[in-house]
DNA sequence: GCTCGGGAGTTTATCGATCAACTCTGCATC
DNA sequence: GATGCAGAGTTGATCGATAAACTCCCGAGC
C-alpha cells in the first residue's frame, strides 16, 4: 500500500487529473448529464475511482444550505414501539432521498422540546418529533424556522403539522369489545382520572365513551394510573388484586402494560381470558408472543410514517410558500387474539 | 412578529452588531475565554441573543475537518437487543461530546460501505459497526480511513478494533446450568451444525463444550437452526414436538427464540420448568416479563458500550499515531429466573 | 530609555463544493 | 453573411467558520 497523504482528495484534484474544470466534476458527480459529454464523463469517473475521491458532505451542505438530513426525536430507543416507528420512518424518508437521523430524548418532554432548540437541530433540514405520553411541552415559546412534523397522540401545538393516532377511537373499539364479550368490571390500566388531552387521557376517554354508549356506569377505582411499561402494569395489577377489588377485564393503554398485567394475573393464578380478559394497545411484536396472545389495538404505524414523510417533504419543497397547517388522524383497529373471548355472534 | 429575511444570521452579522471581528465572536462561541475580555464577551453574547444567531454546523465541519458525529450501523431498529445497545452507546458517546447517529443497514452493510462518492459514511468521524448474526462483509476489500470499531460476536477482520461478547463462555454457562439441574436432552434452538465463527456457531460451540466437560454425548437432531426471532423459535419447537422427539430443556441462542419456544411449549401443554427448562440469551427486557420469567445470559451491554466508546475516542484523538489493533472480550453471566430449576446445592 | 512578554484583538487564507454567469464551437435559419 | 441557439465547458464568487499569524498596548525589569 503506497503511503499517501492525510490530505483528502478534492474535486480539484480529480479535475486536474481528468483535465477538466472542477465544475465539470461536480456535474458528473451530481448526474447533470446534460452538461457533460459522454467521453468526458467517462474520463472523470475513471479519475474518481483511481484517486479514490469522496465527496465532502460538509462542503456540499454549506454551499447548498441544506444537509439532506431529517431529525427524528423519540423518547427512547429501547422500546419496540418506537423502534418500529423509527424503522418505518427511516424507510419512508430513504425513498425520498433523505436521511433520517434518530436521536433519543430520554423520555423527558423537556428534552424533547429542547431538542428543537438545541444546536443539533441546526444540522437538519426538518424534524419529526415523536412524543412520549406525558405532559404538554411549551412549543409556543421556542422559535423554529424549519419544517417540523409532530407525530403523536394528540394535537399539541397550533404551529406545526400533526400526524395523530386515533387514540380515542381505538380505546373505544377495544372497550366495546370487552363489553360485548360480557365484561362487567373493566380496569383502565394506565388510565387517568382527569379528562386530559394526553395519550392516556384520550384512551381513557374512549374507554369512558364505550361505557356511556350502553349506559354503563364507570367505577373510578378501576382507573389505575401507572408508568407505561411492563413493570408498571405488573405492579398495578398485583396491587389491585391484593386490594381484593373484583374485576373481570383489563384495558391496558399500552402493550407494555398489558404484558405486565398478564404476568401479574399469572402470578395470582387467574386465567386469561376465562377469569380476566386483557386488551392492549399498539400491536407491538411482543404482543404476538405473550401467553396467551394479546388482543390489542393496531395503531397503523406504517400509514402514519408514510403521512409524516409526505407532509415533511412537501414543506421542504415549498420552503417559502405558505402552506396551511395540516392535521391528519389515522384510524385505529382492533386485532383479536387469545386474551379476549369471542364476541357472541349476534 | 416582524417580517424577517430568509437569510441566516452569520458570525459576521454578530461581529458587526457587537463592533468586533468575526474571529472574536468565534472565540466567544467556542469558550476560548483567554482570548476575549470580559466586557467584550458580554457584548457579543448579547448580540448573539438579540440577533438569534445560530452557528452553522456545516461550515464548522468543513473548516475543522470533522463533524463530531459517530455513525452506528445496526441491522435493524426494530429489535430490543439492538435498541438497548444503541441507547447505551448513545449515552456513552454523548458523555464524550460526540453525537451518535444511528442508521439501520437492513443487514446490507456491504452495499453501504462500497457505494461510491455519495456515501453516508463520509459525514462521520468514526464508525461503530454492530453486525447481524449472519453478516460477513468483505472488510478487507473496502478502504476506510476512519476509525472503526466492530461490535460483534466474533473477530471478523484483522484491520479494526473489536469489542466482543463471550458467546462461547455464555453458552457454556447456560448449558452447564441446565445439565446441573438434571437436563438430559437439551435442544440447541437456533444452533448450527458446522463449527463456525458466527454468533450461533460460537454459542453452539459453548453448548457442545458444556456437554463435553461431563462426558455427555450430543444428539445432532437436537440442534435446530432457525431465524432468530420469536417466530422462528415458535415454529421450530412446534415442529420438534410434532415430530415426537423427546427433550427436557431448551437452550435458545437468543431471547427472541426463547420467547417463541415458551409460546410453543404452552401451546403443547408442557410446563416450564417442570417438563421442559428454557434458557435464553441476551437478557432483553422482554425476558423479565414472560410467563414464566426467562433465565437468560446477560451480555453486559453497558460494559461493552463503554469500551466501544473508549476505543473509538482514543483512536480519534491519536488520529495519526499508530495504535495497535485491540480486541476486548467481555465476559457473560447467567441470570437465573423461573424457566429453569434450581441447581441442587451441592 | 529600551526591551520583553502577554493580554486582547484583528487580518488573511483557507476548508471543498456549487451557483450564476460567461465563453466558445458548430450548425441551422433567414 | 449575419443571427440565433444548443451543447459542452470554464471562471469567479461565494456558503460560514476557523487556524495561524500578526498588530497594538501596557506594565515590568534591567
Amino acid at each position: 500500500m503506497p503511503g499517501r497523504d492525510r490530505m483528502n482528495v478534492t474535486m480539484q484534484d480529480v479535475a486536474r487529473h481528468a483535465g477538466v474544470s472542477p465544475q465539470t466534476v461536480s456535474n458528473v458527480v451530481n448526474g447533470r448529464s446534460a452538461r457533460v459529454g459522454d467521453e468526458t464523463r467517462v474520463r472523470v469517473i475513471e479519475s474518481i475511482t483511481q484517486l479514490g475521491y469522496r465527496l465532502n458532505q460538509s462542503a456540499r451542505s454549506l454551499r447548498r444550505g441544506r444537509t439532506g438530513m431529517v431529525g427524528l426525536a423519540i423518547p427512547t430507543f429501547d422500546s419496540e414501539y418506537y423502534g418500529a416507528l423509527a424503522q418505518a420512518l427511516n424507510d419512508r424518508f430513504a425513498e425520498r432521498g433523505l436521511r433520517l437521523v434518530t436521536e433519543n430524548t430520554g423520555g423527558a418532554v423537556r428534552a424533547e422540546v429542547e431538542s428543537l432548540a438545541s444546536s443539533h437541530l441546526d444540522s437538519y433540514d426538518g424534524f419529526v418529533l415523536a412524543l412520549a405520553a406525558g405532559d404538554t411541552p411549551h412549543f409556543d415559546r421556542i422559535s423554529i424556522d424549519k419544517p417540523v412534523v409532530l407525530l403523536g397522540e394528540r394535537a399539541l401545538s397550533s404551529r406545526f403539522d400533526h400526524v395523530l393516532m386515533d387514540n380515542e377511537g381505538g380505546a373505544r373499539l377495544a372497550t366495546r369489545l370487552l363489553l360485548k364479550t360480557g365484561a362487567r368490571a373493566i380496569v383502565a390500566l394506565g388510565g387517568v382520572h382527569d379528562d386530559e388531552e394526553s395519550m392516556p387521557g384520550l384512551r381513557t376517554r374512549g374507554y369512558a365513551e364505550a361505557h356511556a354508549e350502553i349506559g354503563r356506569d364507570l367505577d373510578p377505582a378501576l382507573v389505575l394510573p401507572s408508568t407505561f411499561d411492563a413493570e408498571g402494569g405488573h405492579g398495578s395489577i398485583r396491587a389491585l388484586i391484593a386490594s381484593g377489588r373484583r374485576f373481570d377485564a383489563v384495558f391496558a393503554v399500552t402493550d407494555g402494560l398489558a404484558v405486565g398485567a398478564l404476568r401479574a394475573l399469572a402470578d395470582a393464578g387467574l386465567r386469561v381470558p376465562e377469569d380476566v380478559q386483557v386488551v392492549g394497545f399498539d400491536n407491538t411484536t411482543a404482543s404476538r408472543y405473550t401467553v396467551p396472545r394479546l388482543t390489542t389495538v393496531e395503531p397503523s404505524n406504517e400509514a402514519r410514517a408514510e403521512t409524516v414523510a409526505e407532509l415533511l417533504v412537501s414543506r421542504l419543497q415549498h420552503r417559502d410558500g405558505v402552506l396551511e397547517r395540516r392535521v391528519v388522524v389515522h384510524p385505529a383497529s382492533v386485532v383479536e387474539r387469545e386474551s379476549t373471548r369471542r364476541a357472541p355472534s349476534a
